[in-house]
DNA sequence: CGCTTTTGACCAGCGC
DNA sequence: GCGCTGGTCAAAAGCG
């Protein structure tokens, strides 16, 4: 994997990209996710970055419904391990996408949607479909630049994902890399 | 008909 | 207590 600190269109920017995804089999959300926990004051919270093609292409073979998923099953994993609530877990992405929602294998339920002072974009929100799922999302487009979407997971899927079923998708956790850079937070004051 | 989206209203938390 | 803000509810409308 090869991460940039500041990519050719974001001088300007604090923020951290992660500009191309040499090996789509290293890019294990997980390990993000754990990390963050030396990084942030909330340890609940938990940020990363992405460019479009992560997620919304197909050419590397790797989709955000496939990172969904891996959340979700890694997640699920850590869960008991720190013995913390379904609730108690928010993942967030950056992402480069024209697109607001993208599909990430689950489906959603749009149930408000609110304008923020934060941001001049307004925020969605939206929960997971399923009955008895209680995870639910928000969708945003970045204040500073609004060709980035920035995607909040809250909470933990208590099933597999329709695509994760249809698929029987079995190799959910390659081999990590010794190198993989680290996460940073989005902004000081994201929430 | 069932599901989703829209959108104004409502509620809770927080700072002053 | 009051106002502001973010999050949620719920009725109505839309869509396949």
């Amino acid at each position: 994997m090869f991460v940039t600190m500041n990519g050719p269109e974001d001088h300007n920017h604090s923020h951290t990209c992660f500009e191309e995804i040499v090996d789509p089999s290293y890019f294990e959300l997980s390990d993000y996710l754990l990390l963050e926990d030396d990084f942030e004051e909330d340890s609940s919270v938990k940020t990363m970055a992405s460019s479009a093609e992560d997620f919304t292409g197909s050419s590397n073979g790797f989709t955000c419904r496939e990172a969904s998923e891996r959340i979700n099953s890694n997640i699920r994993c850590e869960s008991g391990r720190k013995s913390k609530t379904a609730t108690e877990f928010r993942v967030a992405f950056r992402t480069k996408s024209e697109l607001e929602v993208m599909d990430d294998g689950f489906r959603w339920r749009k149930y408000g949607k609110k304008s923020v002072k934060s941001s001049p974009n307004p925020r969605n929100y939206y929960k997971c479909s399923s009955e008895g799922c209680l995870v639910k999302k928000r969708v945003e487009r970045d204040s500073e630049d609004s060709s980035y979407v920035i995607t909040t997971y809250e909470g933990v899927h208590n099933h597999e994902s329709p695509c994760f079923v249809n698929r029987n998708y079995k190799q959910m956790s390659p081999a990590v890399p010794p190198n993989r850079g680290s996460p940073i937070p989005l902004s000081p004051n994201f929430s």
